[in-house]
RNA sequence: GCCCCUGUAGCUCAAUUGGAUAGAGCGACGGACUUCUAAUCCGUAGGUUGGGGGUUCGAGUCCUCCCGGGGGCGCCA
């Protein structure tokens, strides 16, 4: 159990002992450190509830914590604050607890739950760019996060590869190459070689999406293309699979640079074979319905504000568009995957598509009203000028030149501050591509994933301030200590009573990460363990500068303060790690 | 036109979901190193939270009306 739980259940018993709700007894970090360590709003809350001042009920509460010999002080202030202070002995106890539960106090939930995280989203025919960065950055994160606190996570980048851009795809090969087997209907062997590379299909896509829009005969091409391709026609599967395979392999490498992972590597195609059966059960249960010669599902509500366009399962040309392979998606989920929840961690332009999606897989009874469809929406990636981040030349700047671009720049702040300069080359790249990755996404997650944000990479790859690099080397440092006393022969201890402020504030510091990472949980929102990671550093860069450890000579209080060094390290690791971010072991 | 998001210090952003005196980082200015890695730490200045009205003991947060910015709106993903 945590500190702050173990103090809200006290706090909840006053309340209870009063007649009033123990969920009023909440106790948070106090706002006003100068006047208490704790507080508690409850008081003002019941007030309401109770039709007695809030000040009479917060001096009950307050008189029945004051029993505790943990608390050193509880008094009420303004319309009925209760401030709590603990004695440094307790401090002390709760210190040892925390830091010698390998959860840090956080523990784990009592029912997991099968969370799919869908995220990253890269497509056929294209390497990812800056538009997937967020979504990878932003997913792996959660993902890490759920499976902290012991849900089973199922982690999906869900390939965009079966509507109809793999229709344009074809068509477009088909015109420029029409001699290619894949298009011969006689043809019953294929080459093994892939007839382009991901630079043509990158170049060929563009295009192909401009002209359809333009030239309605070459869209219906396409849209013949996709059909084609979706009911099995073999020399397009053959084609489909080297584009699905020059892709993945870029795609790949990016994941892996990121440090990013999957446990599926499941796309659209995945449920390919479940869609013409899901579509003819909606039309047979009355959920879809022939509209303007494609095949839709209505998905207004009675109290909608707005009107709502139908979800598109099948076009004019009768092909499967993403909204079925969604919906498709949601039932192989549910019911071959067992989720209870589904993250999609998509761009906030989405927004509609999903009202959509689960609207519609709510009403034709796909997930049941148990299973918890989430859209985690994104803003954008912004350039310092504040629009969209481009090339030069005003294109998608690709994902492994962002990449590059900050491992660079990492490595030259390496340099201009003589830092890790008697290490072997290979030791310093290896720095660098972490520095460059932490930079990345301590840049990105630091934000509130709601809003734009803008990528400055001179400030991200600084060494100070709020970012990754900062934090690398505040836990570097830690390290360093560590191994110093290691080699001395010096051993980390019990923590005793805190002496100095800086200490007491550490400690504080540290004691609050359960509920940290539980708000952050709660709220999908990696910017909260982002954000006190930074302060968990910052108390700690302030404890370093005033009580030197190594050189203290009581031997009592140096293994005390080796053991907070321990404990800090061990929770800064951990947070960053749920950022995606590793740490170097020296710089 | 309708709907969604958004506006907070010079700049980039937070704000425990309605709590006290709105906080960080950068930048600016002033301090602290015979260092446990100073790429650090301390301090100062900087705000009518876009504007008006309302609800509340209490509003950056909720309601309402304006103003500005971004996005989405049937067969692309």
């Amino acid at each position: 159990m945590s500190l702050l739980s173990h103090l809200s259940a006290m706090a909840g018993e006053a309340f209870a002992s009063l007649g009033l709700p123990a969920e009023l007894g909440e106790v948070v970090p106090s706002q006003r450190p100068e006047l208490a360590q704790y507080q508690c709003n409850g008081a003002m809350t019941a007030a309401k509830l109770a039709g007695k001042s809030p000040r009479d009920i917060a001096e009950e509460v307050a008189t029945a914590l004051s029993s505790s010999t943990e608390i050193a002080l509880a008094d009420v202030a303004g319309p009925g604050f209760i401030n709590l202070t603990l004695t440094d002995e307790a401090l002390a106890s709760w210190a040892n607890r925390h830091s010698a539960d390998d959860h840090l106090g956080f523990g784990t939930v009592e029912r997991p739950m099968s969370v799919v995280v869908d995220y990253a989203g890269p497509n056929v025919a294209k390497a990812m760019h800056v538009g997937h960065l967020r979504a990878t950055i932003i997913g792996d994160s959660l993902a890490r996060l759920f499976a902290f606190a012991g849900h089973k996570i199922i982690r999906d980048p869900h390939f965009g590869d079966w509507g109809f851009q793999m229709g344009l795809l074809m068509a477009a090969i088909q015109e420029r190459s029409p001699g290619l087997p894949y298009f011969d209907p006689d043809a019953t062997e294929y080459p093994t070689r892939s007839p382009v590379t991901l630079q043509d299909l990158q170049q060929i896509y563009p295009k192909a999406a401009e002209r359809a829009r333009q030239d309605e005969e070459f869209s219906e091409r396409a849209r013949e293309a996709t059909v084609r391709l979706q009911s099995g026609d073999p020399g397009l599967r053959a084609l489909w699979k080297h584009m699905k395979t020059v892709s993945e392999d870029s795609q790949r490498q990016d994941f892996a640079a990121l440090g990013v992972n999957f446990d599926l590597w499941y796309g659209e195609s995945d449920v390919h074979d479940r869609l013409q059966t899901l579509v003819e059960s909606l039309e047979k249960g009355g959920v879809a319905e022939e509209s303007q010669g494609a095949l839709v599902v209505r998905i207004d509500q009675a109290d909608d504000n707005r009107d709502w366009p139908p979800l598109i399962l099948k076009s004019r040309a009768g092909g499967f568009l993403y909204s079925t392979t969604d919906l498709a998606t949601v039932q192989m989920r549910v019911d071959d995957l067992g989720a209870d929840l589904i993250l999609y961690v998509v761009d906030r332009r989405q927004s509609d598509h999903f009202a959509q999606v689960f609207r519609a897989a709510r009403k034709g009874g796909i997930a049941p009203e148990n299973v918890r469809l989430e859209h985690i929406e994104f803003g954008t990636m912004n350039s310092p000028d504040g629009k969209p981040f481009k090339t030069r030349e005003g294109g998608v700047v690709q994902l492994g030149d962002v990449i590059d671009m900050v491992q660079e720049a990492a490595r030259a702040r390496l340099d201009e501050a003589h830092l890790a300069e008697e290490y072997d080359e290979a030791e310093r790249e290896e720095i660098a591509r972490l520095v460059g990755v932490a930079a990345l996404k301590f840049g990105d997650l630091i934000n509130n994933r709601s809003s734009d944000y803008v990528f400055d990479l001179d400030r991200f790859s600084s060494f100070e301030g709020k970012t990754g690099p900062y934090l690398q080397y505040a836990a570097v440092r830690i390290k360093s200590i560590l191994a110093k006393a290691d080699e001395r022969g010096l051993e980390a201890g019990h923590m005793r009573a805190p002496a100095h402020e800086t200490e007491r504030g550490l400690i504080l510091e540290l004691l609050s990460l359960p509920e940290v990472l539980q708000r952050a949980i709660d709220l999908r929102a990696p910017n909260h363990v982002a954000d006190y990671a930074h302060n968990l550093a910052g108390q700690f860069n302030r404890f370093y500068d005033e009580c030197h450890i190594l050189s203290e000579q009581d031997t009592l209080r140096r293994g005390s303060w080796l053991a907070l060094a321990v404990w800090t390290l061990a929770s800064l690791e951990r947070l960053l790690d749920l950022l995606g971010i590793a740490v170097p072991d020296r710089m």
